[in-house]
DNA sequence: CGCACCACAATTTTT
DNA sequence: TTGTGGTGCG
């Protein structure tokens, strides 16, 4: 044997061996797998096992190394090794078919959202085990904290560090725009905060943009440049960050200063990003360098799912990648486990009208399936009906409501099918709107905490300095903001010294309380575990006293959110070995997801279309199919938005796995205008072959009827039943109740899921067993019955 | 200083 | 139609 043959051979033994262990995977999953080495594309169309492929792939590096992808001899092997190899799977083999297993701290996966890097983590520990841990698995905003936090001081910022969210960001807008005397009708701060965006994702400093404008002589560009340089030296007083500086100053802290950028290069050896057609140019760039050592990134994408356009994303990052690297490999999963043949058909059929495509095409071994089944419906409130009849329909043949989600273009959408829920008793829940930590009640705490952390952050501190009152005013705020101003102070050192100030005498007595407390509270931060300061925290500043005293359903509910918020740092501190209020905070901050909130609950979803991008559901609804919803009114006429709508359907049309059900309606009322639009065009591009088509049924109370009848009186019939008797009737009822229900018996409330304004109770009755009912509707035809207890 | 009322606008959204 | 933000009054 020569020593050719003998190298040739001992690869594909090699390659062989390591294939083996992947043998659970297709042909070109397994093939994506074990390409380790150099920049490549993954291409992976919906439902085509991506987020397995990119598991495995890691597998791969901890175990293997470069061994599958690899033309290295190892030192001093020879025929025995050989034999090994050849002679297949065996302990030995493997650990020969290893060439240099990758430490896992060398190795980067970068995803978009929380959930996305929270299930990567979870999946990879189930493989590989604890070893796990020390990849970075994260988004692109939590690596970048964790660059900044290790060396921020080189770009003039302290360590501690606090993230704004957008809607801090609005406010320090807001407030820069009054210092500026501009009106925010002709600067709404919210495209301001977006320009900003954009000059940072172009790289643009302040004084960049503010020179550009200057020399363009725009005196609109120039004004939005004066607000972006205030804002940034704001930011940087208050030693802040907003969600788009953290990828900023991360770029620029690896571009500007050379050590801290070979520090990465060395050490990530691989890096692999998550949904790369989302990537903005920032991001972009933080990926480019951090793979700048090695060269070995792995992109993974769709083009045809990027939906995110609007916010930055720059579908060129992914179709240039093979000109940004020569060497690049690509490899298309493009087979589908998800749907059934006319599903993935259609979906194929629609996105095909979009140009600029890398062309991909899925196809399944699934067999035909059920052809869709397109609804027209006379009015919304038909549409609606429609969908619930069918999703009870199924719940009758033994299917889940879990099994079903409802799909539409916009938020607003929802209420119709909220109504036909709730009308028919169908338990559902709204993914999307208002977030958990957008809630009011949510944010003061946290403000509450982060003054506690640092009492120089003035915009949490405004926040909260007389939340709930505590009789200091607007105009004691302003006058305590203009004396720190003055003296280059945080506001917490003029609220301290309160007395010190002519101009504050009336209120000192009560600013000087309340920087007590706040000190107090400091104090037992530092002694108390999480939990007890955040009681204590609740029990101190007087918020808990506020939500108890006036006792309705709202404060019923913003107390929930607040002992929601205790559930969730101390699921924080079972999580972290060291628990800390500034790590908390930290991961809130970039947290916004309370997903996990009631998983379990057996509830229909609803929710747009864009927050159903990487879920998949037996059954799917798409409603709303109509020209100027979807595609909306926006795009019609914009050929680049056009395409985006289009990967927008076939993104919702790739969620469902079995049956997909698509509805339009004659005639709409939206937003308080009743409108008739044309069924959309995306549903003329779906061949008919996969198309069954349903009319109304004509019944009793079909448009002629629907329109004088349904209206005014049965809208308003529901209303008035619905809306204030049964709220306060259901607000009386807890969990452990006994209950008298008129058609189902006695029984007692097992289980209370909060859901919207609304609650999903189980309950258990003596005769018919467990239900769950939505408490609302429920509670029409339930009495409590007497328990022994009475409280 | 807090609350009530009226005008106004209104895809999609993660971090 | 719904929610939000600003203004004016008690």
């Amino acid at each position: 044997m020569t020593e050719y043959e003998f190298e040739k051979r001992y690869f594909a033994a090699r390659r062989k061996v390591i294939e083996a262990d992947f043998a659970h995977l297709n042909p070109v999953q397994r093939k994506a797998v074990l390409t380790t080495e150099g920049p490549l594309l993954l291409l992976a169309g919906a439902g085509s096992g991506k987020t397995t492929v990119l598991i495995n792939r890691i597998a791969n590096l901890l175990k293997y190394g470069r061994g599958s992808d690899s033309f290295e001899l190892p030192e001093g092997v020879g025929h025995r090794e050989l034999e090994i190899l050849e002679a297949g799977d065996s302990p030995e083999a493997r650990h020969l078919a290893a060439l240099e297993p990758v430490e896992p701290w060398r190795i980067i996966a970068i995803t978009f959202t929380n959930k996305a890097a929270d299930e990567l983590k979870d999946r990879l520990a189930k493989i590989i085990g604890s070893e796990a841990e020390d990849v970075w698995a994260m988004t692109f905003h939590s690596a970048c904290v964790r660059i900044l936090r290790r060396d921020i001081e080189r770009l003039g910022y302290q360590k501690g560090f606090t993230i704004y969210d957008t809607s801090d960001s609005l406010s320090v807008i807001k407030r820069i725009l009054k210092e500026l005397n501009l009106d925010e009708k002709s600067f709404p701060p919210q495209s301001i905060l977006s320009q900003m965006g954009k000059a940072k994702d172009m790289l643009i400093s302040p004084e960049d943009f503010l020179a550009k404008a200057r020399a363009s002589g725009d005196i609109r560009r120039i004004r939005i440049g004066e607000v972006y340089t205030a804002y940034a030296r704001r930011l940087r007083e208050s030693n802040a960050m907003d969600f788009d500086d953290l990828i900023y100053h991360a770029v620029r802290l690896l571009t500007e200063h050379e050590d801290i950028r070979d520090y990465y290069q060395r050490r990530f050896r691989y890096v692999l990003i998550d949904e790369y057609q989302d990537t903005n140019n920032l991001q972009y760039l933080l990926a480019s360098i951090l793979a700048g050592g090695y060269e070995n990134i792995c992109v993974v994408g769709d083009d045809d799912q990027s939906i995110y356009r609007f916010r930055g994303a720059t579908i060129e990052n992914i179709l240039n990648f093979e000109k940004q690297y020569k060497s690049a490999k690509v490899i298309r999963l493009e087979q589908n486990y998800r749907s059934t043949g006319h599903i993935l058909e259609a979906a194929n059929a629609v996105i095909s009208n979009n140009k600029g495509r890398k062309g991909k095409r899925l196809w399944t071994d699934k067999g035909e399936g059920e052809k869709l089944t397109l609804y027209t419906a006379q009015r919304e409130s038909d549409e609606a009906q429609y969908v619930a009849a069918r999703i009870m329909e199924n719940f009758a043949r033994g299917q889940s409501w879990r099994d079903h989600a409802v799909l539409y273009r916009m938020n607003a959408q929802s209420n119709r099918l909220e109504y036909a829920f709730k009308r028919n008793g169908i338990p559902y829940r709204i993914v999307g709107g208002t977030r958990f930590f957008d809630r009011a009640e949510v944010k003061d705490m946290l403000a509450y905490l982060c003054v506690i952390l640092t009492p120089s952050d003035d915009l949490r501190l405004t926040r909260i300095i007389n939340n709930p009152p505590r009789g200091i005013g607007l105009r004691t705020v302003e006058l305590v903001q203009e004396l720190a101003a003055e003296q280059g102070l945080p506001m917490f050192e003029v609220v301290k010294r309160a007395e010190e100030y002519a101009s504050l005498q009336r209120s000192a007595i009560r600013l000087r309380q309340f920087a007590n407390m706040i000190m107090e509270l400091r104090e037992a931060s530092e002694i108390l575990p999480l939990d007890q300061l955040y009681d204590q925290v609740l029990e101190r500043t007087g918020y808990m006293a506020m939500l108890t005293e006036k006792d309705n359903t709202e404060n019923q509910a913003r107390a929930e959110n607040v002992c929601e918020l205790k559930s969730n740092i101390i699921s924080y501190m079972n999580d972290t070995g060291d628990a800390t209020l500034a790590g908390f905070l930290d991961e809130v901050a970039l947290y916004t997801d309370i997903d996990q909130y009631d998983r379990e609950a057996d509830c229909v979803v609803m929710m747009t279309m864009h927050a159903a991008k990487g879920l998949e559901f037996p059954t799917v609804f798409i409603v709303g199919v109509e020209e100027g919803i979807f595609p909306g009114i926006r795009s019609i006429g914009e050929p680049e938005e056009m395409e985006e709508e289009r990967r927008l359907c076939y993104v919702a049309i790739t969620r469902a796995r079995q049956k997909l059900y698509i509805s339009c309606a004659r005639q709409r009322m939206l937003f308080g205008r009743t409108t008739a639009n044309r069924p959309s065009r995306f549903l003329d591009e779906i061949p008919e072959e996969h198309i069954e088509r349903i009319m109304p049924e004509p019944r009793g109370y079909d448009f002629r009827v629907g329109v004088n009848a349904d209206r005014p009186s049965k809208t308003h019939a529901l209303r008035s039943i619905s809306r204030e008797p049964e709220r306060r009737g259901a607000s009386d009822y807890k969990t452990g109740d006994s209950v008298i229900h008129k058609a189902f018996g006695e029984g007692v409330i097992v289980k209370m899921t909060p859901m919207g304004g609304d609650a999903l109770i189980e309950v258990e009755f003596e005769n018919v067993g467990r239900k769950r009912l939505m408490l609302r509707a429920a509670a029409q035809h339930m009495t409590k019955a007497n328990t022994l207890k009475g409280d």
